[in-house]
DNA sequence: CTTATTAATGAGAAAGATTATCATTTGCAA
DNA sequence: TTGCAAATGATAATCTTTCTCATTAATAAG
């Protein structure tokens, strides 16, 4: 049986750390991950990661990044259509949030410190610690002034 | 076959004026759906729609619920659990956003103008109009400055 | 390096939410 | 009141996710 070789990913690192046992399938999709900048589903996730190592199931993508996902490792989002989608949580720095094309149905990450302080007053004032905050603002890309489509 | 009586909610002459056809079974959620100020999802708004009429099936509630957001009557939401929750959409007065409780689960809604503006203001600078906002924040309560749990 | 122990995995069944099917019923316009 | 397109009810089908359980593999101890 050919083992696939590669290096440990930041994510495998992070595995080990929160004392996870680093099995073959979750060393491939912690690479997997680490190597992606989008945000995949699990369906996806398991393409990409059978392409790197075929003896692997959808079944341990699941169970993977619910781990994942519970060690703060992994976040969990929903932008519509029905399934979750997963993306590297963010470290120390702040949050990050999804604007949506209401057409196309790309998602466009951006940060705004501004935002981040402005929830956290709203959040404290109300007497509460944020834990997590979950935002995507959908919008249409404006029409060009004289633009008739 | 007894039918029952209640006169229209504001949901129902919503309903009609987006020229959709007033059906008893859509009358009947409308009125539940005007009579609650919670986030009920498609199970719990089925048991109240029901104490109305019994004449009513799932399938119609699941039918009408996806029928009044795509007629911007209803807007779903995703408070995790597994199932979508409905809530009237807003007018035209500003957003509502939601903070969920970390420990209990429960939902509690506020408003913020300045959150209003800024986030349209994020979005313009992007390029885009702003169509919908989603946003809910979970906190967990405020433990007291002396105590120890 | 080998062995034992315990947890993880694979394959598929099961569960839970939502949508589709199709014969029957009903709202609404004429 | 009648006709017809659209809506409904009951249930099957679909889709995503979780669970089951026999097998396999990772880690610690020897």
């Amino acid at each position: 049986m050919k083992e696939p070789t590669f290096p440990d990913s930041p994510l495998a690192d992070l595995c080990r750390e929160r004392g996870l046992k680093l099995t073959g399938q979750r060393r491939t999709i912690a690479f997997v991950l680490s190597d992606s900048d989008d945000h995949p589903d699990v369906e996806e996730l398991y393409r990409r990661a059978v392409e790197v190592d075929p003896r692997i199931s959808i079944a341990t993508v699941y169970r993977t990044v619910r781990l994942f996902e519970e060690n703060g490792i992994l976040q969990r989002r929903d932008f519509g259509g029905g399934r979750a989608r997963y993306e590297v949580a963010d470290g120390d720095h702040g949050d990050h949030y999804h604007l949506i094309d209401a057409d196309s149905g790309k998602v466009i990450e951006f940060e705004n410190p501004e935002l981040d302080a402005l929830l956290e007053n709203i959040v404290r004032e109300m007497g509460y610690d944020l834990v997590t905050t979950r935002l995507s603002v959908v919008g249409r890309r404006k029409t060009k002034p004289r633009g008739n489509g």
